[in-house]
DNA sequence: GTTGACAGTGGGATAAAGTGGGACAATGAT
DNA sequence: ATCATTGTCCCACTTTATCCCACTGTCAAC
């Protein structure tokens, strides 16, 4: 329950290495994670266990046709597997930080299962500039808050 | 039945704890919480019990969407695990003090199942300059008042 | 009135988390 | 073969958070 929640933003060094949250580090049973480009235009960090189920769903999709080709490229071309080191750190490669326009501070995002890595403020444009309301939303899924 | 009810202010000290009112926290079986951001700008801290079929709730929504992709991050971007220490206190983040407008007084009122919290002057603010009235919610909803 | 228990508050000590930098090994080019 | 470059590992410092102990006030019972 609730493994991965809240924020938390740090500092990416010169040697494209970051701080994992100790909170999301505890939940972590493997040191080994899957990295890859995300929605609106964030990284997602999968725990390897996370990843396969993925990956599975994924590997059950016929590659005949052109349009599941699509999926497997887009899923591949940019994935990365990276641990956390001694000092409780990930290595962002340079191509995906470019890609989420992550230079100096990262900020982890956790959504339960796994962990969002934005540009802190593409993301706060992301949400301020939505047209989209929790209250409208809650209204009509009726989630009991 | 009714387990969280009444008004009750405590001091939010420089550290950012604040004391658990003593009757709430003979309600709470796990010493486990969650804190998160809630409506008309107070907090809400839900006992993990509570917390867990809200989340239940929300993961059985597809993250397919880009509208529940914007309601896992707005429910998971200011939630926090808090525990009551030792001395029945939780730790309230400064960044959701700051949300809450919270600073020397916490206000906790009790909602039944769970517990909001306030900063004393909002929520005094908010309530004598509503223009809803209880009598004319009531007549809608028929409650045997 | 005195005593004991409990609730709330404050502060100091200790551990943990985050960050920067240097040393070493592997890789690739000259 | 040598040098430069890249990436990984390890150590050390600073800051933050957590834990633990002590004090005060209130209420109830004796």
């Amino acid at each position: 329950m609730a493994a991965f929640i809240g924020t938390h933003t740090h500092t990416l060094d010169e040697k494209g290495r970051v701080s994992v949250p100790a909170q999301f580090r505890r939940q972590l049973t493997a040191e080994e994670m899957y990295l890859n480009v995300g929605m609106e235009g964030c990284l997602v960090l999968y725990p390897a266990q996370r990843w396969q189920a993925l990956e599975e769903k994924l590997l059950s999709l016929s590659r005949s046709s052109r349009k599941n080709r699509f999926l497997y490229r887009s899923l591949a071309q940019n994935l990365k597997a990276v641990s956390v080191d001694s000092q409780g750190r990930i290595s962002i490669p340079a191509d995906l930080a470019e890609k989420a326009g992550i230079t100096g501070e990262v900020m982890f995002l956790g959504q339960f299962d796994i962990m969002e890595l934005w540009q802190p403020d593409k993301y706060k444009a992301l949400m301020e500039n939505s047209e989209l309301s929790c209250e409208d939303i809650t209204e009509e899924t009726d989630l009991p808050l």
